[in-house]
Formats: structure tokens, sequence, C-alpha cells
DNA sequence: ATTTATACTAACCAAAAAGAGAGTGTGAAA
DNA sequence: TTTCACACTCTCTTTTTGGTTAGTATAAAT
């Protein structure tokens, strides 16, 4: 019984590289956060914008969220943080190329949703009214 | 100023259906989600499979998280759950085209994090390298 | 002299998600 | 007769996540 993740049996669904699929996954995770694809779609269609100007243009979104999202998203290098010594202070955000390519990249996932959503639905309302009855 | 989540003011990021938008952020939330990914990966890879099987093939997996996740999937309609009236119990999942076809979306989100792992992993170094200095 | 704007950070707290472990029903095998 | 396999469910605890609030520096505007 291997009870360590570590350890892998040859059973293991395993032929790709373990490095490759941590990073996918982590890549998967941070990308599908709510805020994460929030703020590509900002970025894309507004161009660069400073910290309060996003914060406008997506409701609901606390500073605390914000800020961390946006460093997370600079730290992997989806956007560049510009900082204007003046004062108060100025702070803008741009979307890198590579910041731009991952949201195309997700635009099959989110057209997959578009074209499935009834087919989803369906199946979520038989699988309650099973349930129910 | 608008603290109201659900009321958007006119600058929000709005052209599109917020029931689409609803839908897709959670779709790709569940899909994203870390173990629905390696379940499509491993129906995908082997085919039917029974609960027990699937559980040995995702090391770290707890019995809670399998079955919510499969329970999941099977009400968005992405796998069918087929149970054999035999002692002991005896149940199987299968992939729907559905499942398959949202694995296939997911193909342009893999491979550009395959494509640019370099990408990140060079970004994350300088970032953090410019964080401790 | 007080207020305002900006882009944060830090501390604290509540809620949600996930893990661990025990329990369940049943028939066949030992 | 005890044990075992299977596919769970239930409860309890821990971890993670996110929200809220307060505070900071500084110069310009009032």
């Amino acid at each position: 019984m291997a009870t360590d993740p570590q350890m892998r049996s040859p059973e293991t669904y395993g032929e790709i590289d373990p490095r490759i699929e941590a990073l996918v996954h982590d890549l998967i995770a941070q990308v599908a956060d709510k805020w994460t694809m929030i703020l590509i779609e900002v970025l894309h269609d507004h161009g660069e914008q400073r910290f309060t100007r996003i914060a406008e243009k997506v409701p609901g979104i606390s500073q605390k969220m914000l800020t961390q999202t946006l460093r997370q998203m600079e730290r992997n290098g989806l956007v560049v943080r510009t900082i204007h010594p003046v004062v108060p202070p100025k702070v803008e955000y741009r979307l890198t190329d590579l910041g731009v390519s991952l949201g195309e990249a997700f635009c099959g996932v989110w057209t997959w949703a578009e074209d499935h959503l009834e087919t989803v639905e369906t199946a979520r309302r038989g699988f309650d009214g099973r349930a129910t009855a």
C-alpha cells in the first residue's frame, strides 16, 4: 500500500514528468483562480492600468486579493509592475506577452464552457432530480 | 461606492452575459480542481474503472475527495456511474463524451504550461531574487 | 492645520475546504 | 465463526482561504 504521496507505484498514471505535472497543476490552479482570470480579462481589454482603476473594474474584490493576485501574476511573469516614484504613489500593471498568451490558451476552456452550457445544466437537473426522488 | 457585488457600474468589464460568466467560472474552477483534472486523465488513459482502481492510480487522494470529485463530475455529466448490484459492491466510472471533450479543451492550457515552463520558472527566479535582495 | 489620495502591509477572525479515522451492510472465503 | 473486500458515509480536526480593519508615508489641496 503506497501511503507516501511521494512514492509512485508502477501503476500510477505515469508517463509524464512529475515536475512538468506539478507546474501544470500549479499554473492551472492559479489561472483558474477566480480573480486571475478576471484580471487577465480586464488587463487585456483595458490595457495598462493602475491599482485603483483595476479595483474599480472588478466589483467584489478586496484590496488583499487584488494585491495578492497581482503579485502572483507578476511572479509568474504574467504582468509587469511599474512603480512611478511620485507622491501619492502610482503603480501600473500591464499584461506581458506571456500573460496574453495564457489568456488565449484559456479560450479553449472558455468556449467549451459556452458551447456545453446547456448540456451541463441539463445533466445537473437530471442528477438533482434523481437525487430528490 | 459600489460595495454590493451584485451591482455593476457601467465601467465594469461588462459585455458578457453574467449567467454565462458565472457558469464559466464555475466550470473552470471545478475542472481546474486538482483532482478533477487528474481523474479525467486517469479515466481517459485507462478507460472505465472502479472506485478502488482509481484510488490506486491517484496517490495522495483521500476517499472523501475521490467520492466527492466523482460525484461532482457525475452531476456535471462528465462521468457515468454504473452500479452492479453484487456483493461486495462494484461501481464503475466512465468518462462521457462530454468529459472527453473537456479534457481536450484543456489540452490548450496543458500545452501552454509545457511550452512556457521555462519562461515561468525564470520569471519566478527573477522575482524571488529581487525580493531577497 | 486638517484632509485627501494612493498603494499598499500587518494582524486578526470567520468560513470553507480538506484530511483522518471509524463505522456500515453483505455474502463469500478461510 | 471470524475475517475480508468494497464503496461508501459520518464525524472530528486541521489547514487554507478570504474578508475586515487599521495603519503608513508624503505632498498637494482646502
